[in-house]
DNA sequence: TAGACGTGGCA
DNA sequence: TTGCCAAGTCT
């Protein structure tokens, strides 16, 4: 900072923004020194920075960089991802969740093939048009790839921008999710004039931000003593950092209970797919039965609704795990059908043995529960 | 427009 | 064990 501008910063109220300036100046020096040294920071390829996005919506970088770094090997550019197989897509994504994002990727790509003559769009907008592209991942890729001044707000920045500026209130009500998206483009703005030292400056704005947020801002624990921001954090002056964000309240929690059939025949499974609209869309899974929470058995209602003697059922085990706010307990029976079994012929499915499942997509708790049977006849109780 | 959508990590 | 949280989008 030369002389002159030390002078007017020093004699005059400070010039809207200038504090940000500041700010977003020692974000980026921060940013150059500390940034984890992550494979898509490794590539400017608006497809490459596409894939990591849409994977880390809601899901742990240590989670992506595995899933990342095989579907860029596997499906290394756009033409790749268009010309794949729905079935060949949700298994490169099977266990990370969420798998629309999978199905609107596939979607994306061959739109892009068809309407953007292969190349992915540079302007906003018609990013934003792409399926599985909502405000924040449209403004990541023009502010990640083409360095172009989009603000960002994601759950990282939001508790950065709510701790810096003590704004109070749920950060996911209309009005003050507005006002930190204003803020996020202020400062976005203010690394775009400073662009001349750094080539990369909104780029590298946005994604310190989100960096802050992950290593340092964190919800838990905040590291406030290493934050380049502390000085002009405002819950940090007033010791007040771990009340921001303020939390909606949680939604109350909903238990399901299912009974799921191992159906055998002939050293076959029945295997059945989800609609492709479905929760869980184009995933395979077994036949159940969704029973009534209680201590009331699940063979029988099983057995009935399969056409089978409940005697004929060999407890497996229960699978428990949650999908955001349901408690799920899927108890699991064996069972081997006879050749005449009716159910299989009215019901859409598939036969597939041991090896064939393994190449079907299934949800991540079923296809760990699934890896833990080492062998079917044994468990089964054949020979 | 709230609510639905998957999973893993962590305290 | 339970609950919260993570680089959100869609309807």
């Amino acid at each position: 900072m030369n002389a002159e501008r030390r002078h007017r910063v020093a004699t005059q109220p400070a010039a809207p923004g200038s504090e940000v300036r500041a700010a977003v100046r020692r974000l980026l020096s921060w940013f150059r020194r500390e940034a984890r040294d992550l494979p898509w920071r490794q590539t400017c390829d608006p497809y490459g920075i596409w894939i990591s996005e849409v994977m880390l919506q809601q899901t742990q970088v240590k989670t992506v960089i595995p899933y990342w770094e095989r579907w860029m090997r596997r499906l290394p550019d756009i033409r790749a991802l268009a010309e794949a197989e729905a079935e060949a897509v949700l298994k490169l994504w099977e266990g990370l969740g969420y798998y629309s994002r999978a199905r609107n990727l596939l979607r994306a790509a061959r739109e892009i093939m068809t309407s953007h003559d292969g190349r992915f769009p540079d302007e906003f907008d018609q990013v934003l048009q792409l399926p599985g592209i909502g405000r924040y991942t449209a403004g990541a890729i023009c502010s990640i790839a083409f360095n172009q001044p989009t603000p960002i707000v994601d759950g990282n920045i939001i508790r950065v921008l709510t701790r810096y500026f003590a704004v109070a209130g749920d950060p996911k009500s209309r009005a003050i999710n507005a006002d930190l998206w204003q803020r996020a483009e202020a400062w976005v703005q203010a690394a775009a004039g400073v662009g001349r030292s750094n080539e990369r400056a909104c780029s590298d704005l946005n994604q310190a931000m989100m960096e802050l947020g992950a290593t340092l801002c964190t919800p838990t624990g905040p590291r406030c003593n290493a934050c380049p921001l502390r000085t002009g954090c405002v819950a940090f002056r007033r010791g007040m950092v771990d009340r921001f964000p303020e939390r909606a309240r949680p939604a109350t929690t909903i238990s399901l209970r299912y009974a799921t059939a191992i159906v055998e025949q002939a050293g076959k499974i029945l295997v059945q797919q989800r609609a492709m609209d479905a929760v869980n869309g184009g995933l395979w899974e077994f036949p159940h039965l969704e029973l009534t929470v209680g201590n009331s058995g699940a063979v029988e209602p099983l057995a009935q609704w399969l056409r089978i003697s409940s005697d004929e059922f060999r407890a497996m085990g229960i699978l428990r795990h949650s999908i955001t706010h349901h408690r799920i307990t899927q108890e699991i029976f064996a069972v081997r059908a006879e050749k005449k079994w009716r159910w299989a012929a009215e019901n859409p499915g598939r036969w597939v043995t041991r090896q064939e499942l393994d190449t079907l997509a299934l949800t991540g708790p079923l296809r760990r529960w699934v890896d833990r049977q080492l062998d079917w006849r044994e468990t089964l109780g054949l020979r």
